[in-house]
DNA sequence: AACATAAGAATCGTTGAACAATTCGACAAG
DNA sequence: CTTGTCGAATTGTTCAACGATTCTTATGTT
């Protein structure tokens, strides 16, 4: 019986209710990740409380939520604007993700918890044989998601998750972002192979160099 | 003029007023962090709105920051307490140390930029000379806070800003947070001249058996 | 006595309205 | 063209209210 009370716990952060305000804040974070709200673009506390149909207070709760994430700025008695990253962010993004999955391809894990990389340069593999750019962009980021969880370490997991949606938003203000991914998606397979093969410091180098790339690419058709 | 202009947008950051929501999370936080709030204890709404002379919806703005820094746990209906970890929080915790920091080290800096950390060894030894346990807890953090600027990134140095403020909790749920310091001036002194003189790979390693050691005593000492 | 149930109190979640504080744009004066 | 001033618009904060949920306590059942 004890053991039965000790499983379903695992559920229980399933079950949590959420809150009006963390609803919102979902909608809104699904909205500037899919870009309908543009980077730079001032959120109205009135439109938006009236347009979703919630109070104005229960909307601050979510934009401090979002504002935590880094997703919004907020400027006092100025209103919150959708972050629009720098340059120096977009560095200093880049540099954590040097440690964080730089971390991960050292650890040489076991092949069998690969698993969820090898799907996802699958997919990306898939998505590009049939042009859909967008697909490729997703793929890439569980890949890389999924290796920042080598270090099994939740608190990474969270890190990344907001570190990903950040890097959307600088996505979203380049002229091409469909071709970005492109280059990356051999790329993923070469560094599967080098962990899969348990070269870890090899695998650390090629990521480096591979983050070098991708940042100084991004830096370039980074127009803000 | 030009150049005196963009002298100025540096001070900017400076210039941002806070508004009373963030006043109050930053007294609630050095509230938590002086144990004045103990880990586990509720905050009522009415109470503390009252006692601080703002609204119950200023303070929940307040509670939703202090929340998204994993220092109060935020459960609908029930109200917002003081962050107690699990032992398992406290695993994780070391996990993202041994990677941020570990990734630090590894940095093998220029001797001139390691006088951060220096100064925190030496405000160490200096506390623990004249018994000051207290003492020797803040310069230990200080220690560490130091050691994973070495990687550069603002973004870094507030997860570690936040990961050691949560390690606070921690240690005031400890039986004997006093002595808990006390065997690692030692060590930092050690660590410290490992990195000064260039062994990289070495000053790694000893971090590693460094946090090993602390995870290991904590977890011990550690009752909920 | 142990347990389940139900009523009541306390607290949170959310709303709507109100007013002060601040920003922003326009327009007049120098 | 710059500087000052006014007014509209928006945010910051408070307050009061009410429904929803949880906690507590009393009651009744086996």
């Amino acid at each position: 019986m004890d053991d039965v009370v000790a499983d379903l716990a695992q559920d229980r952060s399933r079950l949590g209710r959420t809150s009006t305000a963390e609803r919102v804040a979902d909608i809104l974070r699904d909205r500037i990740s899919e870009g309908f709200f543009r980077p730079g673009q001032r959120l109205s506390e009135e439109s938006i409380s009236e347009g979703l149909g919630v109070s104005r207070n229960t909307l601050r709760e979510a934009f401090r939520l979002l504002g935590h994430e880094r997703l919004l700025d907020h400027q006092l008695n100025r209103g919150v604007f959708v972050r629009l990253p720098s340059a120096e962010d977009v560095a200093d993004l880049y540099r954590v993700r040097r440690v964080l999955e730089g971390a991960a391809v050292r650890r040489s894990p076991a092949p069998e918890t690969l698993a969820a990389i090898k799907e996802a340069v699958l997919d990306a593999e898939r998505a590009a044989a049939r042009d859909d750019w967008q697909g490729v962009g997703t793929a890439n980021i569980r890949f890389h998601q999924a290796l920042a969880a080598l270090n099994g370490s939740p608190r990474i997991d969270e890190a990344m998750r907001q570190l990903l949606a950040e890097l959307r938003l600088v996505f979203h203000v380049m002229e091409n972002p469909r071709a970005f991914h492109q280059p990356f998606v051999d790329r993923n397979r070469v560094l599967l192979g080098l962990m899969e093969s348990g070269q870890a410091e090899k695998a650390a180098a090629y990521l480096d160099d591979y983050l070098d790339h991708a940042e100084r690419l991004l830096i370039e058709a980074y127009a803000p």
